[in-house]
DNA sequence: CGGCATCCTGTGAGATACTG
DNA sequence: CAGTATCTCACAGGATGCCG
């Protein structure tokens, strides 16, 4: 296994992209990123209200998966109640131009997808 | 528990970004459409050699839901033995242009984002 | 308010063996 | 060659309760 192991990290090193889509590709990193980018700093509360469905648990560790990958700013204002907001950096906000690329191509397509996914579901043969 | 369900459902019809992400966030969907663009057509052995570390099982059910989104298709050849040809769609090739914005950003800004992960696992505080 | 620690569960990936 | 069928097991993720 260790071979396949060394192999199997050796292609994550060696794949921004693969890295770039674990990252996003997770459900409720983009949509924080994306809530972030529609209306700037926001305060963990008032981000999962924002977020429908998440949980305490998923919201944290995603936030600070973001704040390790240097996409998003943590701040904590040691009021009493304590005040955390959270930002995009500008790296996070540059993610944001290139989810929009995606969002582009899903709005454009995913129609078509669908359509695809109906007939083939219905049994269509060619 | 039924009005939080029937919310998630409108909010994935409604959203075709996330839906996007959730075709190609997937690890071998993603290698797949990456592989078939970069050679060409290919049957369903060199896949599995191509794609290292893919498995039979997920191999098979991710050709099928990539067939099943229009985005490659499956051309069987009776002859003995069988032979399976894989190739993109049209519109799975449009999805790969879209990739490689993705993998534009990766390889422009990965490197900061391994910076900051190794600043922050180092435990710098600003 | 904004978390972390703990427990518990379901999904889904991998290994293995069999088939048209 | 290109799958399908079955089992097992790990771990992602929800629920709950406590804390600074």
């Amino acid at each position: 296994m260790d071979v396949a192991e060394a192999r199997f990290d050796a292609f994550n090193a060696l794949c921004p992209s693969r890295r770039l889509l674990d990252t996003i590709g997770d459900k409720w990193a983009s949509l924080v990123i994306v809530a972030l980018g529609l209306e700037g700093p926001l305060r963990y509360s008032r981000l999962a209200t924002r977020i429908d469905g998440v949980s305490q648990k998923m919201l944290t560790q995603t936030l600070r998966g973001l704040e390790r990958d240097g996409l998003v700013t943590r701040t904590v204002t040691p009021s009493v109640p304590v005040r955390v907001d959270y930002a995009l950096t500008p790296l996070g906000l540059s993610l944001l131009g290139t989810l929009r690329h995606l969002k582009d191509w899903a709005e454009e397509h995913m129609p078509q997808v669908d359509a695809a996914r109906a007939a083939y579901d219905r049994g269509d043969r060619v």
